[in-house]
DNA sequence: CCCGCTAGTGTGGTCAGACCATTACGAAGG
DNA sequence: CCTTCGTAATGGTCTGACCACACTAGCGGG
């Protein structure tokens, strides 16, 4: 039991609960922070400690001067701060990198297992991005800039935002692996080659509604880089 | 780009920068605010508040008084910090409730398969718990605090951190929501009678290393007790 | 010499007040 | 009617102060 609560922890608590009882909702403006303040009965540096907390969660975004863009507004937008929460993580060697590629696995498959049996599913912004992968003149670093949207149009494809959200920050959790793994591969072009048929097997086994072929060949194609990059350790 | 860095961001990419350098690992303690303060040039307002964050993202801890507990400690446990983004990303919205179970669906199953799969998986924690569910007497409330610590022993004893901290922060996310599920249920020992079976269905399916039954069986036991509960929509 | 109490020190927790930068709005002047 | 300048509202930041707490060193009594 904690035995003293905090003071931001009950500005924390307020806003949690105004949004649980539908006092606030996405769009909404929270109250400035000297009211909070004073009407809380907490100082003003323990509100915007909390507000710093939210912010960073992607819950709001805070804007100074008047008019409607002040203040602090619920957002809701959940992918800034799931990669904070998992790139400190990996930093602070809370989470192990196999753990995250492993993770990474299971939920691109099941991105691509639900693509393929879905009928309705959208695949153009993926198409989108293969295509412009197809460049030859790209960048290791730009390549790599364009796979991490590949894979984030898969998932947002899926329509599942929760699967999304986590997918995009295990992604830029990682990024900067990825990064030093491609740095490490000798013939980068014959990589880049691999990586472009992958991708185009991976998008015709969804849009044919091979799901197992496209869970199989999302599967060996993340194992594969990690493998190649010098990165995986022990994936399944 | 953005036009200004806030004080408070320029102490936490000092921080996520010490750790990927290695100079901080878990267990060490952060200078004192003070100290922060005033090397970096930045106010202790600020610098609480880059603290704050790390504290509810669950990079640190913090004690008061002096000595080897007090000041600021990495401890790198996700769980927390993770159990609280999608709690407040699901109170404001930002995920909704059908995403999050879909998301335990597809990480559950996996780990269930994992599980199976392994040889030397150790569940005797995941047997523990079943056992002190048999218990007749216990309440709705207890019965589902002890569901909670059994999914999350299972996926505990898959040995990934990642996925164990979203499936603990899945499931607390949602908490409320199971817990209004259980008051709507009219026939609650029978439904406590159904979970228990398919608990010790699970497990038995785990231990002969059946994989394709034990996914079937979780993702049956999920689907079904939220179906019961009136709390899935679309669930595939 | 040893034990126990006490004053001191270092830490986070909190608050109050001040000032700045930015933005919008409105009134005054052309 | 349009432009311009002042004013107000808001977040961003810093400073200084005080409190609560936990340990530590040193003093005094036995």
């Amino acid at each position: 039991m904690p035995t003293t609560v905090r003071a931001w922890q009950v500005v924390l608590e307020k806003i949690e609960s105004d949004l649980l009882e539908g006092r606030l909702s996405p769009g909404d403006h929270l109250p400035p922070e000297r009211e909070l303040s004073t009407s809380l009965g907490i100082g003003r540096s323990s509100v915007r400690e909390a507000l710093r907390v939210l912010e960073v969660m992607g819950l709001i975004r805070t804007g100074t001067g008047s008019g409607p863009s002040s203040g602090a507004i619920i957002i809701a937008t959940p992918r800034g701060g799931m990669a904070a929460l998992l790139r400190l993580q990996v930093a602070a060697q809370g989470f192990p990198l196999d753990d995250v590629v492993q993770t990474r696995l299971v939920l691109e498959s099941a991105v691509a297992r639900a693509l393929a049996t879905s009928a309705e599913a959208d695949t153009a912004p993926v198409h989108a991005v293969v295509a412009a992968m197809d460049s030859e003149t790209l960048t290791a670093a730009e390549f790599l800039v364009l796979d991490a949207q590949l894979h984030l149009a898969l998932a947002e494809a899926s329509g599942n935002v929760v699967i999304a959200a986590v997918m995009a920050g295990l992604r830029e959790a990682i990024e900067s692996y990825v990064q030093a793994g491609a740095a490490a591969i000798s013939d980068w072009d014959a990589t880049a080659r691999r990586l472009r048929e992958e991708h185009h097997a991976i998008l015709d086994a969804i849009d044919t509604h091979d799901s197992d072929r496209a869970v199989t060949l999302i599967h060996d194609h993340i194992t594969g880089y990690y493998a190649h990059a010098g990165l995986a350790r022990d994936v399944q």
